[in-house]
DNA sequence: CCAACATATTCGTCAAGGCGTATAAGTAAG
DNA sequence: CTTACTTATACGCCTTGACGAATATGTTGG
């Protein structure tokens, strides 16, 4: 009676496509703007002035390399950052996240999300966007 | 009457080009044959059981990728790891290293470089192979 | 069901990379 | 200089991935 599985989650983790998908600005910058928090499309949207398809295929991306996983809340759908099977790989991104924080870029991307988080209604996309939430098991909790 | 530059480097570090050059098995595994230790293109060669140009076009991409140098000795050309000039990359490729470690098929490829090293007249690419030595200045001295 | 909205996927195009093969470049020895 | 040896690069072929544009999917409300 085993339930159905949300994911078909591969043996083994896989080094190479975890690196694969850090080695990407774009992906980066979303990573970064996740932190510990959970965001919807349409942040990642407004605060990277990127287009949204190809915002999704980012996520799309990160999702299949097991690094982000997504919760749906109506017609939004959200993404956090989750700990990756391997526990190394795990330790790996957590400091790759804190190292991003140093990046004057990195940096003024969360600026930007600290301004829209505050006032959404400013901003046209946003307007009835939810408001990010912390992620409950967060990265460092492991 | 600047001194002739040894190599040309970017004003700053790549975090793109750092994470690209991590996600490639081949790349990893001459990684993990290095560790602290300086080798020879032919005992990559002769471990991996790869192609010669296929193993020095990786070479190469991860010194592009600041992540190994090279020191001529005669007709050998001997690579080792060095710290990337981004204390972040450091870190993170000094844990990258701890983490290949472990890995089963990467410490199957140390156990026969410790063979390969101990009886090098056994491999016939390795008749007159200059031994491989320790790198004075460890990425973990740093 | 239909319309509006948020997000995902597809398609065509293009550049970057990986590989095998062949060949060039650098070095030591005769 | 020529040869042998070690390593690097060039070439052609193929796959992957990034992009913009268009379109499909999924959800809510009327």
């Amino acid at each position: 009676m085993a339930k159905k599985l949300p994911r078909a989650k591969p043996t083994h983790f896989n080094m190479e496509r975890f690196f694969q998908a850090l080695g990407d600005a774009t992906r980066l910058r979303l990573l970064n703007l996740m932190g510990d928090q959970e965001l919807c499309v349409c942040y990642f949207v407004e605060i990277l002035k990127q287009a949204q398809p190809k915002i999704s295929r980012h996520l799309s991306y990160l999702r299949r390399a097991g690094i982000v996983e997504t919760r749906r809340e109506g017609k939004w759908m959200h993404y956090h950052i989750t700990p990756p099977a391997d526990a190394g790989a795990a330790q790996l991104l957590c400091q790759t996240l804190a190292w991003l924080k140093q990046g004057r870029a990195m940096q003024a991307d969360r600026a930007r999300l600290g301004k829209a988080c505050c006032a959404p209604a400013k901003f046209v996309t946003l307007q009835s966007a939810p408001q990010p939430t912390a992620v409950t098991r967060t990265l460092k909790a492991r």
